[in-house]
DNA sequence: CGCTTTTGACCAGCGC
DNA sequence: GCGCTGGTCAAAAGCG
């Protein structure tokens, strides 16, 4: 995957692989951890069909532009604060704030807000707008350059909820798609009213343990997903090191304890205090 | 009828 | 300053 063509995707970091061989397991984890239910159970029970087949863990803050993943990624992407004066209580729609008289270059002025903390997730699936619990309205779709696919952008339909999420497929595997999540929701999923709905008994879904969104992500709650991750990981038979059907290998190396991806993303400073 | 999607236009930011 | 690109708006069309 060409990640230059990602800005979100493009930093120089190293790509670590987190994970294992149940990726959608971990896609559900890392995804409701985060406040979101993603739709992604085993290939027999939900909408993405067979596509999800392993997982990643990416802090962008070391990513790197090398490597394709054929599989889940999930990266943080930045916290940029554009407008000094805004505040996250008051990022609202640009919109709410213009005056009946005010026409669209005010609107425009407007804009300049906060960009909120961001997230993309890399889900190799068929279908590019995934279920993960929360409805949706689009209201854009922009051409990429060096990308054949366009990139739609897409809004909770909560009218008091500022999350967006931008949703593109990679140009160099199209099988790709890379979901951005900006902002946090401010109330719960609404379930899949469209027909997505979580097997209860599937023992792959554990976002009935995560219905309502997480505070705002912050390093503690990195350590705390990972160590999550990792403690699923070690609960079952040892799984050092996979290889995809589509010869992909992902060689899971999770400890906590040590430097590595939680070190990645969690400075050695904040993990001890 | 209300909501969602489509799509062209507009604007801001950034690099040169 | 200019051009390019990403992000957003908003009217029109589509859909259930």
């Amino acid at each position: 995957m060409n990640n230059s063509e990602n800005p979100d995707l493009s930093n120089d970091s190293a790509w670590r692989e987190l994970t294992a061989p149940d990726s959608d397991f971990y896609t559900s984890s890392i995804l409701s951890d985060f406040g979101w239910n993603l739709h992604a159970s085993s290939d027999h029970h939900h909408p993405l069909g067979s596509g999800l087949t392993q997982t990643e863990l990416i802090p962008t803050s070391s990513c790197s532009s090398s490597a394709a993943a054929a599989s889940v990624t999930v990266t943080e992407v930045s916290t940029i604060s554009k407008n000094p004066s805004a505040t996250s209580s008051s990022g609202e729609d640009p919109t709410e704030n213009s005056t009946s008289q005010t026409p669209k270059k005010e609107k425009k002025k407007a804009q300049k807000r906060i960009r909120q903390q961001r997230f993309a997730f890399m889900t190799k699936s068929d279908v590019d707008n995934l279920e993960d619990g929360y409805r949706w309205r689009k209201y854009g779709q922009k051409a990429v350059k060096n990308s054949s696919f366009p990139r739609s952008y897409y809004r909770c339909t909560n009218s008091r909820c500022t999350v967006k999420k931008r949703v593109e497929r990679s140009s160099e595997d199209p099988s790709i798609v890379i979901t951005t999540y900006e902002g946090q929701h401010c109330h719960q999923t609404v379930g899949f009213p469209r027909g997505g709905i979580f097997p209860a008994h599937d023992p792959h879904n554990i976002t009935s343990h995560h219905h309502l969104p997480p505070p705002l992500p912050n390093p503690h709650y990195y350590q705390e997903l990972l160590h999550q991750l990792h403690r699923e990981n070690t609960s079952s038979p040892p799984l050092p090191q996979s290889t995809t059907e589509d010869g992909h290998v992902s060689v899971s190396s999770i400890n906590p304890s040590e430097e590595g991806l939680l070190g990645d993303i969690v400075p050695y400073t904040m993990r001890n205090p």
